[in-house]
Formats: structure tokens, sequence, C-alpha cells
DNA sequence: GCTTCATTGTATCTTTTTGATACAATGAAA
DNA sequence: TTTCATTGTATCAAAAAGATACAATGAAGC
């Protein structure tokens, strides 16, 4: 157990980390014309979480929130969106916290950083699903996507932080081009529709969708994709417009 | 100087407090047509601020944000909106906040509260410019308001913490219907417009503005408005809609 | 009392954007 | 060669936005 060694170590001597503040991270891909978040399930506990962490005492938020989800996708210069701050006077989770290091085999001891009132700074996160490869941290055992439609019960109040990052994209969405964050490279038209769909929660028109999308100005047309299908093969597009 | 004793007392042992957390408030009123932003000073030194405060460890953030505004405009229940935190590492201004200190004769001890880093949750506060009763704390010796192309230099990145208010707020002017916080119970279809043309920064053109706004269907016309001026009199205007 | 004048409320026309529908082109399977 | 789902584009109608015109109004000036 030399591992859980080093954790204890560190939890019980958590680092100089900024008090009362933490960051929680609602990130979401789109796969399989799907949008999913990604979601940590913390060992031996069956307590999911959006992925999070803490600042460290010399460190920019910005940066210790693009640090967190850095090391939980592998990807770097994420685009990344504060959405709100959670503050309500009853996010103290003393017991749950002392489940999970249960879980891990670390006691937390009276005066530990962890057993006292935190905010929560909510960034949202768009990325490409195709380059991210999730990975849990040391207290979780599994760091994966999850279909939208089908998020357990988070721990604490991170439903209600998910519910309100999604709210917030969907007003984003009309203001800026920032969907282009959750495509690959290059997609088809009927891929953009899907995701507008899928974040707007709503069906679009498809010939109006592409005339609008068209008449932005920011989408290169690339050679044709063969898709095998038994009709017109759609064309490929790039994001050619200002990026975000 | 019992007074100062009091001071002293209070902030030496600052009470319980919630750490690294700040607010700051962008506070906007709107009179003469004019829009104005309510700024504190600081005696004896000269440095101009946002109204803002901390958290008092037993207190919800947004009951703090609201406690802090209502002591400085004699309002409760303020139309408030977070809009964004500011947490660079560098937002540490020990010898800015000795000075003000020793502005009321109030020296900082070395484990003092306000010797650490703090984040700041910027918040824009939207409020009837009639009703309010700007009233200094015990650090400033006014509490006034500014318009807003006359806003001296503020303390630390207070701002840049408007600026990013004054953003925010033009791309919600078209989401919500907010801007009717900003007016007293009745207005004038010209004063209307005139809050929406320096929110937004533009002119307007007068009658499709009164049709575009007539046609939302939130506006309830009451009796005419004699102004006393030789010209037509306008109506006034009720909001009826959905409050925010 | 009549004229003058700035402002207000509304109407009208044009342009642009959006919504709904139709249709030819395409690429592979039957 | 036919069939068929999908794609790209065109077309027509409806709605929204932009631009301009004009009559109504309320007080001041004569």
């Amino acid at each position: 157990m030399t591992k859980n060694i080093d954790l204890k170590e560190y939890w019980e001597n958590k680092p100089q980390l900024l008090p009362s503040v933490s960051i929680d991270c609602v990130t979401l891909g789109f796969h399989n014309n799907q949008l999913k978040i990604l979601l940590l399930k913390y060992k031996n506990t069956g307590y999911y979480a959006l992925p999070g962490g803490f600042i460290n005492l010399d460190e920019d938020l910005e940066d210790a929130a693009q640090r967190i989800l850095e090391e939980r996708t592998g990807l770097r210069n994420i685009y990344l969106e504060q959405f709100h701050v959670f503050g309500s006077n009853n996010r103290r989770n003393d017991d749950t916290h002392r489940e999970i290091m249960a879980g891990c085999d670390i006691e937390i001891k009276p005066n530990n950083f962890l057993l006292n009132r935190f905010i929560s700074i909510g960034y949202y996160a768009l990325i490409d699903f195709t380059k991210a490869t999730p990975s849990p941290d040391e207290l979780s055992d599994s760091c994966m996507w999850y279909d939208l439609d089908k998020i357990p019960t988070l721990m604490f109040d991170h439903n209600e932080i998910f519910r309100k990052a999604l709210e917030t994209l969907r007003t984003m969405l009309d203001e800026k081009l920032i969907c282009f964050n959750l495509l690959p490279e290059t997609f088809t038209m009927n891929e953009l529709q899907n995701l507008y769909e899928t974040i707007l929660g709503e069906k679009l028109v498809r010939s109006n969708f592409q005339r609008k999308m068209l008449s932005l100005g920011i989408l290169e047309r690339i050679e044709k994709k063969m898709t095998g299908a038994a009709n017109k093969a759609p064309y490929l597009y790039r994001f050619v417009g200002e990026a975000y």
C-alpha cells in the first residue's frame, strides 16, 4: 500500500491551497451524435461527481481549472468558461468527504482542509471527444463519458451545477460560435445540426439550418465524405471562424 | 475616537468570515438619461473602489451580496447577478489594505484576514436610482454616483471588473428584460430608449424601437405625462412583464 | 385665437431574415 | 438499370427589422 501511504500524506497534509474555494467542471463531449459528460466515480463508495479540484496558493484561477481538466483528459488549452459560483451556506460535506477518503483508506484529521465550507466555481468545458483520454484521479476508480440523459445522481449539488451549465450553454450558443470546440477538425453539416439540436433540445429544419450556417461565412467546404451508405455523400466542413 | 476604537477591534479581530473570498458589486442606476455607477472613496487615501465585502461563515453567497448592497443603498431585494470571478494569482494587495486601514488609524497585524490572496466574485446590480440612498461604510468618506464616462481610476482590478460587468450586461440585455430594474415604476418610451442606447452604446431608430417594445406585450400604458414642454405629451408606461 | 414648432404615436414601404416545402443530384444497393 | 435515402439548393410565404413619412399634440410666441 505504498500508493495509499503517499496519498495519505498528501491528503493529510494538504499542500498550500486557497481555502474555501473549489472548482467543478461540467465537461462536455460529442460522440455518435450524442452529447456526453465526463464523470468520476469515487472508489468503494458509489459516489459520482463532476471532475473538480482546488487552487494552489500561487496559481491563477483559470490555470487551476485548466490543470484540473488536463489531468482528467490529457488535453491542454481546453475551451473553458465560468458560468456560476455555487455558494450556499450548506455546502459543507464533512461526512461525504470522510466517506470518500475512507474509501481510499485515508482518515481525515479534525483540522483537515476539506472539513470546511467551500464555494464552488462552476466551469463548463467543451472538448473534442476524439482527442480526450479520460483518466481517473487517485480517489476514483473511473472517469467516463455519460449520455446526458443517463446522468446518475451526483454528489452534493453537482446535478444542479450540471443543469445550470447546460442552461448557460444554451443561451451562449447564439452569442458565440463555441460549439465547434465539441467537434473534430472536420465534420458534416448533419453532425453540426445534430449538435445544435441536442444542445437546444429541439429539432431544426435541415435546409434552413444549412442555409443559415453557410451564410455565416465560418465554414470552409472540404472534399466529400464517402460514407459507403446508399445515398448522396455529404461534404466535410472545417470551422474557419474566429476561434473561442 | 471611540468609533475608531470600535473599528479597530472589528478589523483587528475580524469576525468569522469565509477566507479567500470577496464580493465586488458593479451597481448601476439611471438618472437624467445617464447610466451611473456607485463608487466608494476611502478615507484619507484617494482610493476609489467598487462597493464590496466578505461572506460570513454562516451566510449564503447571494445573501452576502444582498447584505453588502443593502448597507450601501438602503434597498432590499436588489436585482443582483453574478457575472465573473476574478481569480488571478496577483490579487494580493497587502500594501493597499494597509494604506486604507492606516487612513482610518487602524494597524493591520501580521496575521490579519486581509493579508491574504482573495478571489473576487463580481456581481452587477441594477437598481432604481430614485429609491437608493447611498451611504459610505466606516472606511470610506463618500459613496456616490458617477457617470459611466467619468469613472476615476479604481483600486486593484476594479476598472477591469466594471468593464466586464458592462460587457455582460450588454449581452444580457437581449436575453432578459432586466433593464426595467433601472427605471422607476413609470417611465416614458423615450426614457426607456435612452436607457437601451446608453447600455448598448448605439443610437436606435425611435419609431422602430417603440414598435418593438409595444409588440413584446410587457408594457402597460398609463395616463399621459404633461411635461410642460411645448410639444406632444408622451404616455407613461409601467412594466408588466415577468419580473427578473 | 392663430401660427409655429419640437416631439410623439402610428402608418407605410422596403429589405432582410426566417419558416416551410419542393426538387434535382448523388452514391450505393438491389 | 432501377430504387431509395440523403444531400444541396431553389422557391415561395411569413415574420422581423430598417427607413421614412405624416398626422396629432401641447405649449409658446405673436
